[in-house]
DNA sequence: GTTTTATTTGTGTAGACAGCATGTC
DNA sequence: CTACACAAATAAAAC
């Protein structure tokens, strides 16, 4: 099928032809076919890169020139970013919509394409973004994700939200290939597109005793080592393809590119300077590791990196320098890096008072679906490693040919319910019981059970702890209330359970505890939480048992332990030690430090808010922690981070400066401020120094000479938070 | 006697969404 | 309750 005979603006087919691109894969003409163009809905099921990015971008333009809004839903900021960059252009206006300070909410409506995440999009609807109304078509990458237990039931609830608001919407769902896509179609009333082409050839095949087997066919490699998983590399690096390596745990991943770095030695101007980046954007030991294998062509990628180093690698490897990356899942799902092998050499993982199990079957084809680069690369290879003979068969048998697990609705787990049927009554989807089983009766869930005795019973569990725990009150007539703490809860988007122990347990305190606000934070159901080694357990116990009284919960559970080191890891930050002594001590990695700071940085906004209306006598105690928690600064440079361009390096500087409050800057000796400032910051910083203390400036004022050229603003690059710096 | 290699033992285990209002090095 | 990779400690073998 040819692009000039579809019906899409001029501007995307001068896009198109632009990119090379003519004619329509099979699978594209498939869903043109199927009423893309006619405002059918669609489930689209078919292999990774074949395309399914420019059949939503077809159909969005198409209802764009029709007048039409469109929302594209994501599951990854990362992929939100890409996404917009993709559908940027002059003919249609883009917008983002993350927790990411991107783009104020009110502005959204002015775009013609939306890309968000799924819960930004149940947080707008929940705030009541009167756009939304608007929006005529939406697409749901990954719609597979429906399935997934932490975050499966959000997704569903917002299609569910956004069907019910406008029952004219279209809807276009991307999805993986999964064992039901029928029964999702049915739901979605779409027509189900599925197809097994490929732009490029993928090979699956199981490597053993120095020979890929594949399904009628083997390669010889040439291993004069004993290492299959580095064999395979050399074989691909020969012929110069790059490789992807997925394991099982970071640990893994490291030890793997530390091994590659040996056998490749690749030398390169570029990986050296890849190398630099990352050496300064970690200076933990594994950063160290890190650099030192990137000079020699090999790398790891896992969440424990910053940011910075993460995006160094990816980059590294998208322009060929870097040979191979080990990963942990982290790049299976999200941004685009295909590579010539993938290597999947893990395929069991630790599942957490299970064991080793098998991964799904559809995160295999999530790897192996990143084989073959379309355009650059011949072919594309996914290999398995197996340990002896018998294993070819069997890997054979439980990934290559086996069909991928069927999918299955999460929104009827009673955490899940209470979240969202919060969300149903506070946002008036629901003014009764009978409205809210009304609403869950089109849901997933339901279209999937014939019977749904599971859903009744937790809709009831659920909404007798949202009216014990004073979110919710239902009046004589039945009528279910939100209560102005149900919809606080709601609109802040925390979980019930969590807003609930922030109000009960801050409420009950005489005194406040910077370490018992961290600790009860990290208890809540909306905290990451490190693992606990055996290691930390002595440090733990110790805490425990000498800051006891410090903390506010009390529960001896596992949760608990958790929770401490995690509080512990959290104030170290608020102390200023520097990141790679906190890495050191606790044995993370500085990526993870910063994922507890901006999950703790929600959580002390939302605590404020709660202790605001609920414990007002903690109101400036909690607001300070805030700060710190956002700043990375000890409570004694707190009248000092409030000036705009003063951070943490900064206020520290002046504070060991003897300088500590703002009234200190105006009577400090002017000189020794610009020397720590700069001319044009210390101007503005005594300006506002002046106007907080209501002193007049005019007794400092002319020593300070215009001679910096201010910066044009051009050429500072905007960051998105405050987390970003170091790139 | 010293260095290299095999064997045993103990340890730890993936990822990442959300609020709000302008800024850090 | 289930496994496995890795690193450190230890034993064995080669030089």
């Amino acid at each position: 099928m040819k692009i000039d005979s579809l019906p899409i603006p001029i501007s995307l087919r001068t896009k198109y032809s632009a990119l090379g691109i003519t004619e329509l894969y099979p699978p594209q003409a498939k869903c043109v076919e199927a009423g893309l163009f006619n405002r059918k809905n669609q489930l689209v099921a078919i292999p990774t890169a074949s395309g399914k990015t420019l059949v939503a971008e077809m159909a969005m333009q198409k209802e764009i020139s029709d007048g039409g809004k469109c929302l594209y839903i994501v599951p990854l900021k990362a992929l939100a970013a890409e996404k917009y960059e993709d559908f940027s252009g002059k003919e249609v206006k883009v917008g983002i919509a993350t927790g990411d300070p991107d783009q104020r909410d009110e502005y959204l409506g002015r775009y013609d394409i939306i890309v968000a995440t799924s819960e930004k999009t149940d947080s707008l609807l929940r705030n009541r973004a009167e756009w939304l109304k608007r929006v005529s078509l939406l697409v749901v990458d990954e719609i597979h994700l429906i399935g997934d237990p932490s975050r499966g039931a959000t997704l569903e609830m917002v299609i569910a939200k956004l069907r019910y608001q406008n029952p004219n919407l279209q809807i276009i769902g991307l999805s993986a290939t999964m064992g039901n896509p029928e029964e999702l179609a049915n739901w979605l009333n779409a027509a189900l597109v599925t197809s097994e082409w490929r732009p490029v050839d993928l090979r699956e095949g199981v490597y053993y005793n120095g020979a890929i087997h594949f399904h009628g066919s083997e390669r010889i490699l040439q291993t004069p080592k004993k290492d299959d998983d580095l064999n395979l590399l050399l074989d691909t690096a020969e012929e110069g393809g790059q490789c992807l390596v997925f394991v099982s745990s970071r640990r893994s991943a490291e030890a793997y590119a530390k091994r590659a770095a040996v056998v490749l030695k690749k030398k390169s101007e570029a990986l050296d300077l890849y190398a630099e980046k990352i050496a300064k954007a970690d200076t933990t030991p594994s950063g160290k590791v890190l650099a030192n294998s990137v000079k020699n062509g090999a790398a790891f990628h896992h969440a424990g990196l910053p940011r910075a180093a993460r995006e160094a690698v990816e980059e590294g490897f998208r322009k060929g320098e870097i040979q191979v990356i080990a990963s942990t899942p982290t790049l299976a799902a999200g941004l685009n890096l295909p590579a010539r092998r993938v290597i999947i050499r893990d395929y069991q993982r630790y599942e957490a008072g299970v064991g080793m199990n098998p991964i799904p079957v559809m995160e295999y084809r999530q790897m192996a679906g990143r084989a073959g680069r379309p355009r650059l690369d011949p072919y594309g290879e996914a290999v398995l490693i197996a340990k002896d003979r018998d294993a070819v068969d069997v890997l054979f048998e439980k990934f290559i040919d086996a069909p991928a697990e069927n999918i299955a609705s999460q929104c009827q787990k009673e955490n899940e319910l209470r979240n969202h049927l919060l969300a149903l009554i506070t946002t008036g989807f629901a003014k009764n019981r009978a409205e809210l089983d009304g609403f869950m009766e089109k849901s997933f869930y339901a279209s999937q059970k014939a019977v749904h005795r599971r859903l009744d019973r937790n809709i009831g569990k659920a909404l007798s702890y949202l009216i014990e725990s004073g979110m919710i009150t239902e009046e004589t007539g039945g009528e279910l209330l939100g209560t102005s703490f149900g919809v606080l809860a709601s609109r802040l988007y925390l979980d019930p359970e969590t807003a609930s122990l922030i109000r009960d347990i801050l409420g009950k305190q005489e005194t406040f505890s910077a370490f018992g606000m961290l600790h009860l934070l990290c208890m809540t159901p909306n905290m990451f939480r490190f693992y606990l080694k055996a290691s930390d357990e002595r440090l733990v116990d110790e805490v425990f048992s000498e800051r006891g009284d410090e903390l506010w919960c009390e529960e001896l559970s596992e949760e608990f332990f958790a929770a401490v080191k995690t509080a512990l890891v959290a104030e170290a930050w608020c102390e200023e030690v520097p990141e790679d002594v906190i890495c050191e001590n606790f044995g993370v990695g500085a990526g993870d430090i910063h994922a507890v700071v901006e999950n703790l940085r929600w959580l002390m906004h939302a605590s404020a808010r709660i202790a605001h209306e609920f414990a007002p006598r903690f109101d400036t105690d909690v607001r300070d922690l805030e700060i710190r928690i956002e700043n990375g600064v000890k409570e004694e440079l707190l009248p000092l981070i409030t000036l705009r361009g003063i951070g943490r390096i900064r206020a520290r500087r002046l504070f060991d400066r003897g300088i500590t409050t703002p009234e200190d800057l105006l009577s400090a000796e002017p000189k020794d401020v610009v020397g720590i400032l700069g001319t044009v910051l210390t101007k503005s910083v005594l300006e506002q120094a002046a106007k907080k203390t209501g002193r007049t400036l005019d007794a400092v004022p002319l020593l300070i000479e215009e001679e910096a050229v201010p910066v044009k603003a051009s050429e500072t690059k905007p960051q998105k938070t405050l987390f970003d710096f170091g790139e």
